[in-house]
RNA sequence: GGCCCCAUCGUCUAACGGUUAGGACAGCAGGUUCUCAUCCUGCAAAUCCGGGUUCGAUUCCCGGUGGGGUCACCA
């Protein structure tokens, strides 16, 4: 931490159907801040091209931060299933702020900062081909910026529909990156950036400056394709006579081939990892630590331990590719962790709703399943005793006899054993038993799994004993015996 | 192409200018074992290249190379 400074981070994303896993990260870094200064974290809604903007998707914004415990302190929240805003510096969503971008472009225009341009779609086409003919750099040509009152009046009675253009003034920018440090740009590089849409709407880069100020932002957290148009944003907060906040770049979430993650290579989207079965707290896990590591230790952390860790300086620079397979490991480390009753809270959202009784068979299974999903299907497929075939009831050098009297043993020692109280205990004990009967733990255990499971994969015969209880074991190991009636 | 950013095992990363360059995922080989998973042990695997600065460079500087971003009335 090298601020006391109370943090107002937000997070700012445009409504377009997905929440993506690297506008998840940000959104995060922005949260640890905020939270570690004591501050406010708040989400806002860059909704300010009309045509990309989609239905739900401010709605599936906010759920998606609810289910991976992301709470805005301001802004854009959900409070009892609604979407609602709370916090005096709203509207928190850009369409609804109209006005004031207006106003603030009125304000430029009378500086003499930004100019109105009434050049058609067809001229600017045609400018910008002719430079790329002529290899140059595609810029506007300021056609419109020496335009006389008389002419723009002309216009403008005219009706003839123009868009307010950023005068960029001569000389160099440089930009204090808290990550990257300082990076110098040169104003001849840039266009005069379109600020005011013909439609009324402001661009990105008018409304991001103009909230962020009048929204006290101190620390702006966003992904690094932003780093390049930043000399414009920090022109705008000259021009208005505004402090800039810190910028803070983060580098890009990659796919396998380094390329920016994308739709084309695989789901990107949080909530689809979520539907999945990833546990919010594996997946915010993950997700923090893909460039950058707290302490270089280890790998998990929890994310009190991530607020309190967090260090903008300690993020890394380069791209990351994104590593599922670890995620997978991650979800695991989670899963091993969290008790059954837990786990079987959280697979309500997958359709299996247990009694407390039947909290054991989400312990014995939990270190086979990846996701909450695998683990609901694993339960779903003990709860229940499958059609099996009974040749599988018998152990590889074995035969069916054997197998039915190693089960009428193992019925008997069940009963005999009663409730099970600790599994280890119980485990312990029946190999003790079985060790003293001189029996082969193969022949006696393989015939067990099967009778009590129905599948060659399983938790193994002792864990199965313990979920199903002696009533259904007994159950099912008669149903075994009675199977191998008659084979050989 | 212009501008900008970046560069440690396959991947994610750690390393006040001095370490046998550490950890994790994945891989491979063993062990535990009634299956699978877990778990345990081990193996293999990296400082992009070339110059400088320095007694000493993964670390600082310069140049290459490579990758990425950005150049819209999209964010």
């Amino acid at each position: 931490m090298d601020t006391c400074m109370k943090e107002r981070t937000r997070f700012a994303p445009s409504p377009t159907g997905l929440l993506h896993i690297g506008g998840v990260r940000t959104a995060l870094y922005a949260y640890f801040l905020a939270k570690q200064t004591g501050g406010d974290f708040l989400l806002r809604i860059e909704d300010t091209d009309q045509a990309r903007s989609v239905d739900q998707g401010v709605e599936n914004i906010v759920h998606t931060l609810q289910r991976l415990n992301i709470q805005p302190d301001e802004g854009v929240v959900s409070k009892n299933g609604h979407v609602t805003e709370v916090g005096e510096y709203g509207p928190y969503q850009q369409s609804k702020r109209l006005t004031v971008y207006a106003q603030y472009a009125q304000q430029l225009l009378a500086n003499g900062h930004a100019y109105r341009c009434f050049c058609s779609r067809e001229r600017m086409d045609q400018i910008r081909k002719e430079q790329q003919q002529n290899k140059e750099q595609p810029k506007y040509d300021r056609h419109c910026l020496h335009a006389s009152d008389a002419e723009i009046e002309a216009q403008l009675t005219a009706n003839v529909p123009y868009v307010i253009r950023l005068h960029v003034p001569e000389g160099k920018s440089i930009i204090h990156d808290v990550i990257r440090g300082d990076i110098t740009f040169d104003h001849r590089e840039m266009d005069d950036q379109v600020l005011m849409k013909t439609d009324g709407f402001p661009t990105y880069h008018m409304a991001v400056v103009v909230d962020d100020h009048l929204m006290e932002i101190t620390t702006v957290i966003r992904g690094e394709e932003w780093l390049s148009s930043t000399p414009k944003h920090l022109i705008l907060y000259k021009m208005f006579g505004w402090q800039a906040p810190r910028f803070a770049h983060v580098p890009l979430l990659l796919n396998a081939d380094r390329s920016k993650l994308s739709k084309r290579q695989g789901d990107v989207g949080a909530e689809q990892y979520l539907d999945k079965g990833y546990l919010a707290e594996a997946l915010v896990n993950f997700i923090a630590t893909l460039g950058f590591n707290p302490t270089g230790d280890r790998e998990v952390y929890s994310k009190q331990e991530l607020i309190d860790l967090f260090d903008l300086k300690k993020v890394n620079k380069g791209g990351a590719v994104v590593n599922f397979e670890k995620l997978d490991w991650m979800n695991k480390q989670y899963m091993q962790t969290m008790s059954g009753e837990e786990l079987s809270r959280r697979m309500h959202a997958f359709g299996l709703v247990l009694t407390p009784d039947q909290y054991r068979f989400v312990d014995i299974e939990k270190a086979r399943a990846t996701t909450l999903k695998d683990l609901a299907d694993h339960v779903r497929a003990l709860l229940s005793l499958p059609d099996y075939d009974p040749t599988l009831l018998v152990w590889k050098k074995s035969d069916a006899h054997d197998a039915r009297e190693m089960l009428k043993a193992a019925a008997g020692y069940v009963k005999a054993y009663g409730d099970i109280n600790i599994l280890a205990e119980f485990e312990l004990s029946m190999k003790e038993w079985i060790k003293t009967e001189g029996l082969q733990t193969g022949n006696i255990l393989w015939p067990m799994r099967i009778a009590l499971s129905g599948r060659e994969v399983s938790p193994s015969p002792f864990e199965l004993v313990y979920a199903l209880g002696t009533e259904e074991t007994l159950h099912r190991f008669e149903v075994a015996i009675r199977s191998l009636e008659g084979t050989r």
